[in-house]
DNA sequence: AAAATATAGTTGTCTATACCAATATTGTTA
DNA sequence: TAACAATATTGGTATAGACAACTATATTTT
């Protein structure tokens, strides 16, 4: 609960960490009632809009609820969390109540095709190409297949297949998740897919395609998942206007 | 370009409303640099203070950006707006170059089954039921069925089902629309689907499924759509980690 | 006891000013 | 002409204060 007026970091800023902070923590759970404006100026030795400024933008990131009169509060969790971590398998199955896990089938590096060329914005054409057997409670629920772009992330091996792949690009690669486009439409499965998924050729599968960028913008990895239509509904949650 | 310091509405609200209406009506493109906030305060006679404020939620709300030492700028055009109007069969047609249609197949008072009673949040069990063959181009392109909370829409007639039943709603009966929750999965066209949309039994369809809150939180609507698997790809943007 | 009134505390709005940091422009020099 | 330096302009941060609008509580009046 401190500040420190002569770092570069702005106070507001620190202000806004710290209030993070406890929000994280649980400290200050839903509901709770903020120490007032006035209050915080004084502990900190700051002027009152110096800590609205620090308010503000967490109030309009929808962790707090400000309310004439009465005072500012901690604001319930947003549904809209939904989206985020939505694009990670194993978040998805976690929230579901489900297991993870996977069988690698394949992991090379190839040539991409055209479309997987366009999608990635490719100066050469090489990309590591996995596929993989998802399985939600060690029952077969999509097969995935990643296109990553090899020139950005040159050494890459079959390791990266097993364990959180986002983590060790942003780790090791330095890159930043930004992003993704998605599509999603309805299929039928292939002979190949029923085999790999337990059902018969023909089935209803649900075919979804994300091309993910980097915070700057950059196109890195595209990926086409076949569903199980039987097992799986895809969820979203649309905070305004539909 | 005129505010009113006597009017109720605060300046910052005033300015910001005016600035959102020269970009909604284009007069300020995309890459257009807005007066200084130094101008904008002159302009005005008020504090820049209060500039600012009117300028900081257009910021968070992604639809100007500022630039220390350069300016203030229209954002381009934010691709999360395909989220945006997506409810509306016809904004998304629209939106895919398409021109929308529809056949009314049915339109009728009934009771609410089980499921859609508990969606719905039903007190009593009577539903709008309202069935739909949505065509693009003149060709079909989904079958929609919709059920509405008879007791918040008191006398709503067959001509409901023509036009913008949103518009309808809000203008008339008050309310403001919300959020939504959307499923979708894939399943496998049945006979009267098929035959609707002109492909055979056992066709890939994509059956969504949405739930509309008003923006007080009550469920007013309730909508299962069948679309065809071969015509239609669900489309969406994740603004971050998605 | 109930109703009206005062009071204190909260966020909302706004001012006028000051200085900092990043960028763009202009002027000067080599 | 090119490179450098000075200046102007822009948004970023922060202050100290003022009054308004609203809410809750305490007090007084009826």
């Amino acid at each position: 609960m401190k500040i420190n007026k002569k770092s570069p970091l702005p106070i507001y800023y620190q202000i806004q960490e710290m209030i993070r902070e406890k929000l994280e923590n649980g400290e200050w759970p839903p509901g709770y009632m903020l120490p007032s404006e006035r209050i915080f100026a004084e502990e900190f030795d700051v002027s009152r809009m110096t800590v609205r400024q620090a308010v503000t933008e967490l109030v309009s990131e929808q962790l707090l609820t400000r309310e004439k009169g009465k005072g500012t509060f901690v604001a319930e969790p947003k549904l809209e969390q939904t989206l985020q971590g939505l694009t990670s398998f194993t978040e998805d199955m976690k929230a579901r109540g489900m297991k993870a896990s996977s069988e690698l089938q394949l992991f090379q590096m190839e040539e991409a095709d055209t479309a997987t060329a366009r999608l990635l914005q490719l100066e050469g054409r090489s990309v590591y190409r996995m596929e993989r057997l998802r399985l939600a409670d060690h029952k077969p629920m999509a097969l995935e297949n990643s296109y990553l772009n090899a020139d950005m992330f040159p050494g890459l091996g079959e390791e990266a297949a097993s364990g959180s792949i986002y983590n060790r690009l942003e780790q090791e690669y330095g890159i930043t998740i930004g992003s993704a486009d998605q599509s999603l439409e309805a299929s039928l499965a292939s002979e190949r897919e029923a085999e790999l998924l337990g059902i018969v050729p023909g089935a209803p599968v649900l075919l979804i395609s994300r091309t993910t960028y980097t915070a700057a913008g950059a196109p890195f990895e595209h990926v086409i998942s076949s569903y199980r239509g039987d097992r799986y509904k895809f969820r979203i949650h649309m905070p305004r206007q539909g």
